[in-house]
DNA sequence: TATTGTTATACTCTATAACTATA
DNA sequence: TATAGTTATAGAGTATAACAATA
C-alpha cells in the first residue's frame, strides 16, 4: 500500500508544484465526469460497454474472469452481466467441463450494439481532439499508452 | 450537448486503427477505476474531495457556481454540500447581498482534511510513476496538461 | 418572471455478507 | 474445504421533477 513514505514526504510544500500523480489522477478524474455528461448514447454504461467489448473481441469467460478483467467483485459483475442478459446482449452457456462455471458470450444483438456504441461514444471527445495540433495529438496518443498499461498493471 | 454530428459521421471506418478518442477515452475509464480500487483514503470521493480542495484553494463559492464547476446539477451538487457539511468539512453561509444566496467555505476541520487527503490520494499512482522513463514522464506531464484543458473547455 | 437553493425520488454502479452447487 | 456463481442489501453519486424564497 503506502510504499513510499519517503516519496510522499518529499511533496512537503504546501503547493508543490510538480506532484505528477495529482496532475494525472487529476486530469483523468475530471475528463471521466466530462466524457459522462457528454455522452449520446445512453442505455449502457462503462462497465457494460467495456464487458461488451471484451466479449466480442476475446470470446466467451466466466463471470470470475470478467471481475478480475474490470477490477470489480464478482457480485458487482454479476449485477452488470445481468443487465447485459436482460437487453439481450449476453448469454450464458454452461461450461462443460466444469459445471461450476458459466461461459458468457456476446450475442448476435451484443456485437451489434457494441459496433453502434463504438461510432457514438467518442463523438465528443474526437471533435476536441480534432482542433488540437498534430503535436499534442502525438502526445495524447503516447500518453493513452502509458496511462493503460498503468491502469492494467 | 450533441454539437457535431457531421463529425461523429466522419469517422465512417468500421475498424479505424486510429481512432485518438477512444483509446484516450478507454485509458480514461480504466485508469479512474484503477484509482477508485486502490484508494486508501475512505471517507471522501471525488467530487467531494474535488469541491473541498476548490473551496480551499478559491474561497466561498455559492452552490450554483460549484454545480457548474464540477458539471454536475445543483440537486445533485446539494447532495455533496450536504453530506461535507455532515461531516463537519463546510458552512454555510447567507450571502448579505443577495438573499437567495448561499456562500458554502471550507471549516478549519475540512481544510485538515484536505491537506491530510492529499498526501494520501496520489500515493498508488505516484508509485507507479515513479518507475517510468523521464521521457514517459515528460509526456504524462504535457498530457496531464491537454486532458485538464479538454475536460474543463 | 427568472433565479437560487432545496427536498423527494429514482437509477446506476459499486461493495459486503451469506447462500447454493460443484470440485 | 475451496471455488464459481448468485441473491439480498446497502452506500455513493448521479439525475429529473417539483417546490419555496428572493430578485
Amino acid at each position: 500500500m503506502n510504499l513510499q513514505l519517503s516519496t510522499a514526504a518529499a511533496n512537503e510544500a504546501p503547493d508543490a508544484p510538480s506532484d505528477l500523480g495529482m496532475e494525472v489522477a487529476g486530469a483523468v478524474v475530471r475528463l471521466h465526469r466530462r466524457l459522462r455528461s457528454e455522452r449520446i448514447d445512453d442505455q449502457i454504461g462503462d462497465t457494460h460497454y467495456s464487458v461488451l467489448v471484451f466479449l466480442v473481441k476475446q470470446g466467451a469467460h466466466s463471470l470470475k474472469e470478467l471481475s478480475i478483467r474490470e477490477r470489480v467483485t464478482p457480485p458487482s459483475m454479476n449485477q452488470t452481466v445481468n443487465a447485459l442478459e436482460a437487453a439481450g446482449y449476453i448469454e450464458r452457456h454452461d461450461d462443460p467441463d466444469d459445471r461450476r462455471r458459466v461461459l458468457i458470450a456476446a450475442t448476435d444483438s451484443g456485437i451489434a450494439v457494441a459496433k453502434q456504441t463504438r461510432r457514438l461514444r467518442h463523438a465528443w471527445i474526437n471533435a476536441r481532439l480534432k482542433d488540437l495540433p498534430a503535436a499534442d495529438r502525438e502526445v495524447l496518443e503516447r500518453a493513452a499508452q502509458i496511462l493503460r498499461h498503468i491502469a492494467d498493471s
